[in-house]
DNA sequence: CCATGTGAAAGCGTTCACAGCG
DNA sequence: CGCTGTGAACGCTTTCACATGG
């Protein structure tokens, strides 16, 4: 089909908004098509592909679809390709600076933490009001104290932001980051923060997982109580 | 109006399954209520209890309509009633014994991290294949060998898994601790996981969550090449 | 022949708007 | 009079099913 009337995407060329559901799993599809290509598979299948991010074979074919046609009909889509493609739409062909606020139990973790510089994000620098820790290394980060922030940011190019300090520090931390020009949050205190609406804010609440958890295993307990047993009827999910 | 012939739920008595879109706000409104009871706010109405938890009234009345009426008209809600409402609804009103596999960077972090045990989960074991890390001590919890994890499991009463190990070791891992019993994971190391239905898991990539932020971010990069400015019209979210 | 790409259907979640009640 | 509780409308996501084309 030429030029596409349908109302979802100009297809071809530059970027458009994908929706946001697609955007969640894109990065599982770029951590699978890097196994699968590590596994030496020079073409990969919607149910191939499904089955390594742990969703449905059409979701595959429909998130995919979004980005442009890069599959063979008949065939599968080419593994290397299609992780280019994901890794440009994502923005991932290129690094990005991000400074690390809060630098104890959680915030040291973050910092030494690999995954991230394995993926493109350098923790270049680390922010603390503690004056014990301010001038130790975290990583390849130094910590500098908070008032350095917005001139440490600018000069080192920082675009994203890791708040790891207490619930009462990061309204107050973020709106200094906000100050210094940062457009991108990830924010691991456990409080709701405001922000104005040009900048992107994602929360990150651990214990919140562990409640989430905790409530199923809570209803499970209560229908245990009910039905006694129930053998498993394989059912998907 | 008496028995109520909804579908959704039994409104009265016992715990019936949630929206999951719901069981995910659950914690966030705990939370806003405890600081609303510090606050020393008796009663709290739906739109003060969205602004602190950052969601929309009408979804707290919704949500909180699946739980019982527990609001009076005209006025709000009881936050303290609510608060135990909810905590109660969670299964939050008992402690859970948690385990920690994986030792390293991350898991450190994890073991030392005071939000579990202020909400009532308590690390109380860790393992790690590193002799080095064995018998160490990480928050309150000892570290131990994996091949002592299922005798360790049973006799903590662990019922739930924190995995914070390489990629490589998780799927074992995780196995392991379904034989030992374990029925809720949350799996830090990222890789999709395959597991019996009966075992609830859920999932924290915070590389990917990088990956979310980076792909917004690379969007307004490229809206500004083409729109110039745009000044806020002050829409939420 | 086989797997993609996609309209159409079904399912969820959110928001609106107002009836109902303290 | 004000705020809850809720049916109904709306919009987004997922899934189905199949025409399409290498």
């Amino acid at each position: 089909m030429p030029v596409a009337p349908g109302p979802a995407a100009t297809a071809l060329s530059a970027s458009r908004s994908l929706p946001e559901a697609t955007v969640k799993r894109l990065p599982l599809y770029l951590q699978a098509l890097a196994e699968a290509n590590d596994d030496r598979m020079v073409t990969i299948s919607s149910d191939e592909l499904a089955g390594r991010a742990g969703v449905n074979a059409a979701q595959v074919r429909k998130d995919l679809s979004y980005l442009g046609s890069y599959g063979t009909r008949g065939v599968g889509y080419n593994t290397e390709l299609l992780r280019q493609q994901v890794n440009r739409q994502l923005g991932l062909n290129r690094e990005y600076n991000v400074a690390l606020v809060g630098a104890g139990n959680l915030g040291q973790a973050l910092g030494h933490y690999r995954g991230f510089a394995q993926r493109g994000f350098q923790v270049v620098a680390a922010f603390d009001t503690d004056p014990s820790l301010v001038g130790s290394r975290l990583g390849r980060a130094e910590v500098y104290p908070l008032a350095d922030l917005e001139r440490v940011v600018r000069q080192k190019h920082i675009t994203m932001a890791l708040i790891a300090t207490p619930a009462a520090a990061a309204q107050d931390v973020l709106d200094k980051l906000v100050d210094a020009g940062i457009t991108s949050v990830l924010n691991f205190a456990p409080i709701v923060l405001n922000v104005a609406p040009h900048v992107c804010m994602r929360k990150v609440d651990l214990a919140v997982e562990l409640q989430i958890l905790g409530y199923y295993e809570h209803v499970r307990g209560s229908r245990r109580a009910e039905v006694a047993t129930r053998a498993s009827t394989a059912s998907g999910r």
